[in-house]
DNA sequence: AGCCAGGGTCTGC
DNA sequence: GCAGACCATGGC
């Protein structure tokens, strides 16, 4: 992965890529954009700001070390998405979908905040799914130095109380929480196994926690483990499915099924939103 | 007021 | 296997 230093930033170049799209698409919860443009997020026990400006990317105060084994590697930069999306593009709703959210990466983000994010999104809207994982956060994570908080460990969830919980307001899914803790924290889920494992065995595994089912599950396989096969179908998917795929999805069977599900989502957001002016 | 939001569980058929 | 009730909360 290419670079330069200027002035205390990284700098690189991305093709076909939007920082905004991709960390806007509801694929992650714990960054904001700042009136500067810029997007503030925690990653680990790392606070940062990054930048888009064209094609360069801008990391603020960030050493070598951690933008070549951290920031790639978490907006993986190193795949090679024109390639994917040529495979895509025969079809006509994923070619205009590609053309109106071909810049979005699938983050590889870390796999006990992800179960714990997409437990918190089941039958929930992003605003307020963030908003959750927010003061989830702010009340159980630790201080970092930099500023903010630390996404919560699994032990420590583990051994909290389901009226612990209340502050979050998390409603019916805190008591799933609690439950993915335990059985993170116990090794009855196992990480290990769904990184080995097929996808199949991956979805077994994760829906052994209580509240997780087949959606949250490829989610979390999708996101959170960099399963790019995993296809997690919601209320949009079912939409985009419904209405352009009567006769079955051609790419379900792919080794990049989910990323095409991730333009999809987003493509089909903005229709309905009307965002996407009429052809 | 009523409906919906990146759903899952439980029950009844 | 599938439909329907129910689950907390907040925005519109």
């Amino acid at each position: 992965m290419d670079y330069r230093i200027d002035h205390n930033q990284i700098k690189t170049t991305v093709k076909d890529f939007s920082l905004e799209d991709t960390l806007t698409c509801g694929q992650c919860f714990r960054w904001e954009k700042q009136e500067d443009g810029s997007f503030l997020g925690i990653v680990g026990d790392h606070v940062q700001r990054v930048w888009q400006k064209g094609e360069e990317l801008i990391f603020d105060q960030c050493s070598e070390e951690d933008f070549r084994s951290l920031w790639a590697v978490y907006f993986d930069l190193s795949t090679d998405y024109c390639q994917i999306q040529n495979n895509l593009c025969d079809d006509k709703t994923l070619e205009q979908a590609i053309r109106h959210a071909g810049g979005i990466r699938i983050l590889r983000q870390d796999p006990w905040e992800t179960i714990c994010s997409f437990i918190i999104s089941q039958n929930n809207n992003i605003p307020r799914i963030k908003g959750i994982i927010s003061r989830l956060c702010q009340q159980f994570g630790e201080v970092l130095p930099s500023g903010g908080y630390r996404f919560p460990s699994a032990e420590k969830l583990a051994s909290l109380k389901i009226e612990d919980l209340a502050p979050i307001r998390a409603g019916f899914r805190g008591k799933y929480l609690l439950d993915a803790a335990k059985k993170v924290v116990s090794g009855e889920v196992n990480f290990e196994r769904i990184y080995a494992g097929s996808l199949t065995d991956g979805e077994e595994e994760l829906r052994k926690i209580y509240g997780i089912g087949k959606k949250v599950a490829q989610c979390v396989l999708l996101y959170g483990f960099y399963r790019t096969e995993a296809f997690p179908v919601d209320v949009w998917i079912k939409k985009v499915l419904k209405e352009y795929y009567p006769d079955g999805f051609p790419y379900l069977d792919q080794p990049y099924a989910g990323i095409a599900q991730q333009y999809l989502f987003h493509y089909i957001r903005l229709l309905e939103k009307g965002k996407i002016p009429e052809e």
